[in-house]
RNA sequence: GGCUCCGUAGUUCAACUGGAUAGAAUAUCUGACUUCGGAUCAGAGGGUUAGGGGUUCGAAUCCCUUCGGAGUCACCA
């Protein structure tokens, strides 16, 4: 592409004026700000050193120099240290013939390394998914499909932490009060009856609680004393020794939780290559545990509990195995780190959980390696910051929490208002209306999450949200369809416009700008991908849009005399379109071609 | 309290990882061919990038410091 050639032109051109070859690094090339001529642009300042000459001078010397020996340079100007130059019309004009009919284009070519395992989602079987759960599904998903089309195999992998104590505690609950209630009696979804049953037992606990800190325990110790809460402990130890009763009440009550998570993650469009359960992994991470103890590199105090000892790393010790044997979190990641590097001896294991773990992570890769493990360097923590709501986080016990499935639902509403208003689709089937609709509503809800930075905590504004005109998924869909329908059109007035023409014109500055635009496609899910960030995806889709949009406002198609400038146009929007489309698929979004 | 992260228009987000006069959206105000689809486009106002100091040709970005916020430091996950 351009850049390169640039690159390599400007690196000789310093070695023939200024007697110096330049690294690479030091050649900075980027897009012309909107207010100067040109198209790219050249920071000289990295320069000047070899050059002994001012900023400008040295700009003007390798302006003239890729004038004279590239082609595809036409103008140059200086402003201060920066070199504005400006590509011919013939460059962009051979690149969109080369491309605008490559399905594949902005794919990366296959890297043929090892497949990067991405784990997302990872859910706990004791209520049903919310909004953090859907930045973080929304995440896994998008990266995947990035790091894919950035030409690596990639393993979708789930992790579900379908044991431990808040499970007994919903199963308890249960077994107490639920009169053998099922999802099909209840006709309610498995994860949200499971989850109900999660709540009571809370609000059972808190009131026992009241009670033993009334005839005066203190707090914590009536919080670990409650009958309830000893009750709750029992039942894990008896599911620990495999007692039959308890095991198959736990699966039962799992697989209710599971067929309620499938249509969840239906609609929200996202799959698993594997799904890994914490059950059947963690007595694996005790092994890895034993055997870094007979190594030397972690240490069994007196009462039996085993530790990992990182000071030596800056950081404190780690508790890994509990006095009585039982294991905690950090064990099961050990050998579900394992489980997973062995089944598919990945180049990089990457982990989409939330920035409330960063420690866990940093001791995770640091425990690993002291026992031995070299390719911990391949864990990549894709920490991603919280979804807040404008009143604040959201808290469970305080019923804050926005559920994921009503979430999707009122999406779904609120396109099928808007459209509706708008009337443009009323020849529309019922299934062919709830098609468009779910897209556009998902679109929406997608979109408004994928767009900000992942690192940075977010604000999720329900209000917001719902509003699609602006940066937000609608727009982008919007301008989807607004072009198929004038392709639509061209084939209807039997306008062919696949078929290369002769571009013998100057081309509209707004053209070159989607060209332009266009042609940073590949190098945008090159860098999303490294960056594990759909978000500059999405920014590089909405800024496309706009150009298009602007375009549309000011250049006519079907008024336009000139049949090349037409076709051309035509087939401008055509690529326009392929690109959006395309982009919107790597962040799990569909468009339509009417709306 | 220790450690980590964050602080950008009223609000929600950008700024290609140190480059030009910090950009969008939203909200507010104004305008657009009787329309190739107005879920669009154009324009206006709105900023001491939390405050202060430093590093250099150049800082929202790097370093120090103060203030403010979040997370974490469990024999929870």
């Amino acid at each position: 592409m351009i850049e390169q050639i640039l690159t390599n032109c400007i690196s000789k051109a310093c070695l023939e004026l200024f007697g110096t070859q330049p690294e690479d690094q030091q050649i900075q090339i980027q897009k012309t700000k909107r207010e100067f001529e040109g198209d790219l642009t050249l920071v000289v300042f990295p320069l000047v050193k070899m050059s002994r000459k001012s900023p400008a001078d040295t700009a003007k010397m390798l302006g003239e120099h890729l004038q004279n020996e590239l082609t595809e340079i036409v103008r140059f100007n200086v402003v201060q240290g920066f070199l504005n130059l400006v590509v011919a019309d013939a460059y962009w004009v051979d690149f969109l013939k080369t491309y605008a009919n490559d399905q594949q284009f902005g794919k990366l070519k296959s890297k043929n390394q090892a497949p990067v395992v991405i784990e997302f989602s990872s859910p706990n079987t004791n209520k049903p998914l919310h909004l953090g759960h859907v930045r973080n599904n929304l995440l896994g998903h998008s990266v995947a499909a990035i790091v894919e089309a950035a030409g690596y195999e990639v393993k979708r992998v789930n992790l579900v932490n379908d044991r431990g104590i808040h499970i007994c505690k919903s199963m308890l609950a249960w077994q107490k009060w639920g009169h053998e209630i099922t999802p099909e009696k209840a006709g309610k979804k498995g994860d949200k009856l499971v989850g109900d049953f999660y709540v009571l037992f809370d609000q059972k606990n808190k009131i026992e609680i009241q009670k033993l800190m009334e005839t005066g325990v203190e707090a914590k110790a009536a919080e670990k004393e409650s009958p309830l809460m000893i009750e709750a402990q029992q039942m894990l130890q008896k599911w620990e020794q495999g007692d039959e009763e308890i095991r198959s009440l736990w699966k039962r009550m799992n697989d209710w939780v599971y067929s309620g998570f499938d249509k969840t993650y239906a609609r929200m469009g996202i799959r698993f290559d594997k799904t890994y359960y914490e059950s059947e992994t963690y007595l694996l991470g005790k092994s890895l545990v034993e055997e870094g103890l007979t190594k030397g590199v972690l240490i069994k105090k007196e009462d039996g509990s085993v530790w990992a000892d990182l000071s030596d790393s800056g950081l404190d010790e780690k508790l890994l195995l509990r006095a009585d044997g039982t294991s905690v979190y950090m064990t099961q990641d050990l050998g579900t780190a394992k489980l997973r590097y062995d089944d598919y001896r990945a180049g990089k294991l990457i982990y989409v959980v939330g920035n409330e773990q960063n420690y866990h992570f940093d001791v995770l890769k640091i425990v690993l390696k002291k026992i031995g493990f070299d390719w911990a360097d391949r864990i990549k923590h894709l920490s991603y910051g919280m979804v807040e709501l404008p009143e604040g986080k959201m808290k469970s016990r305080e019923g804050t929490v926005v559920d994921a499935d009503e979430l999707m639902e009122e999406m779904f509403q609120t396109a099928k208002n808007l459209t509706s208003e708008l009337g443009k689709v009323s020849d529309f089937t019922i299934e062919e209306s709830a098609e468009l609709f779910e897209m556009v509503g998902l679109g929406a809800l997608k979109y408004f999450i994928l767009k900000v930075d992942p690192k940075k905590n977010m604000m999720f504004n329900p209000e917001e949200s719902v509003d699609f005109t602006g940066n937000t998924g609608p727009f982008i869909q919007y301008t989807h369809a607004r072009i198929s329908s004038l392709l639509r059109k061209a084939n209807e007035q039997g306008i062919t416009f696949d078929e290369i023409v002769d571009f013998g014109f100057e081309l509209h500055p707004k053209e070159i700008r989607i060209l332009h635009q266009l042609h940073e496609y590949p190098s945008t899910i090159a860098l999303a991908a490294e960056n594990l960030s759909p978000a500059m995806l999405s920014n590089y889709i909405y800024d496309l849009v706009r150009e298009y949009n602007q375009f549309y406002q000011e250049v006519p198609i079907f008024k336009e005399t000139d049949r090349n400038k037409m076709v051309f146009r035509l087939q401008l929007s055509k690529f326009t379109a392929q690109v959006i489309k395309s982009g919107m698929e790597l962040l799990g979004i569909q468009v339509p071609d009417r709306m």
